[in-house]
DNA sequence: CGGGATCTCCACCCCGGGGTGGAGGTGGGC
DNA sequence: GCCCACCTCCACCCCGGGGTGGAGATCCCG
């Protein structure tokens, strides 16, 4: 189950930035048992060259004129299974981490990493095993915040408007929630309409979205 | 940069089946510049090894009398931040992957993996990347639907239906998604009085919650 | 070919939600 | 003591949303 250390192992390189390009051709190909048999500057030249080589691996950028990094990896692995992908990124921190590995890519490292590094994913990668830079990992493992989540509600929303709020987000009407908070059904109806009015919102579909955005639900 | 392909990594391992701890001992020591410098059949015994030896790396199994895999995790990452934790196991689509990643491992493979591929686990994490079994990710990029969310409404809803609903958890009114989708508005009015009756949905704040829980927005 | 599912649209009714402009009571800070 | 923020409640208006009961057009499947 290739055990040889010195199986040889075909990559195909995708970066716009000349250097970069060169760059890599040069450290990988140091390294035994890796040869680069081919570099490309964009993701339509990236997917030429892996149907004509069919390399065990294509190591892409993600920023690239014309086919983007994920659509080139999401097309890789559909049309060339035995090709696996490792993305190889400027922003470790991207939102497109999960995307990438969801369109298939088997690893996503930053640009900061040494040769040997890279070219240990590239194994792995072809044995099926994933490599991520930890920052990556980090964002899988929070499920992404959206754009802002400081946990207290931005605007100057009181107690007893948040508590409302998080009452709508669940699917009371305001009667239901002046039963629940054993108040009149007016009062519910002014601090809906005052927490409409700071949050800029129009109806009640509005603010549970806008709760579950600010995780109040 | 620790750039010699013959820097020695030093490695404990715990396993409480002495066939597997054996295995290892023999198959990583014939890996070129990995010396394993000790094994232990439970948690307290590989901390203890840890101590001692300060090693690159701790190779442990989840499943342990005693202080589990993910609690030897915790405290070596704590208490030898210089030692990376890379958890090998028999069960690789374990609920535990992602509580074993949060407590600090940089590692997740099967026993089916095969020695070069532990071995260039092992260097991957001393090198600060973590490398993970296809099924470990998936699961990752699953995040545990809670209770259900099969990713796909579970009622009957029809696709249209899908899009009317994530168009209302966008904050949309019925005029907007008429224009959005163009069609009438009474088409949008007709196909949210049927996606509420399949739900079981009163009003489009409880479809706006039904669409977060959902997975829909 | 006939039937079922889906998407499209219409008219009509009703009520709850949202907006406005009040008012009284409490408490804390200046 | 005064003011302000907050919570409480009221009356009134209006409109969009939600419910009902249709109907025609496709399309696909048996």
């Amino acid at each position: 189950m290739a055990g040889q250390p010195d199986a040889p192992l075909t990559v195909v390189l995708a970066d716009d930035q000349r250097i970069v390009r060169d760059g890599l051709v040069t450290l990988l190909g140091l390294l035994p048992g890796i040869t680069v048999v081919g570099a490309a500057a964009d993701g339509a030249a990236a997917l030429a060259l892996v149907a004509e080589h069919a390399p065990d691996v294509l190591l892409t950028d993600l920023r690239m004129p014309g086919t983007d990094g994920v659509e080139a990896t999401r097309r890789v692995r559909a049309e060339h299974p035995g090709t696996a992908v490792v993305v190889l990124t400027t922003y470790v921190d991207d939102e497109a981490v999960v995307p990438a590995l969801r369109a298939g890519a088997a690893g996503w490292l930053s640009k900061d990493a040494d040769a040997e590094a890279i070219g240990r994913a590239l194994r792995s990668a072809a044995d099926g095993q994933t490599t991520l830079d930890p920052a990556a990992l980090s964002r899988l493992m929070t499920p992404a915040p959206a754009e802002s989540a400081p946990e207290t509600p931005p605007d100057g929303l009181t107690p007893r408007e948040v508590e409302v709020l998080a009452l709508i987000a669940e699917g009371l009407s305001n009667r239901q929630i002046a039963r629940r908070l054993v108040v009149g059904e007016a009062t519910v109806k002014t601090h809906v309409n005052h927490l409409f009015a700071k949050a800029g919102l129009r109806d009640r579909a509005q603010a549970v979205r806008y709760a579950y955005r600010h995780g109040l639900a």
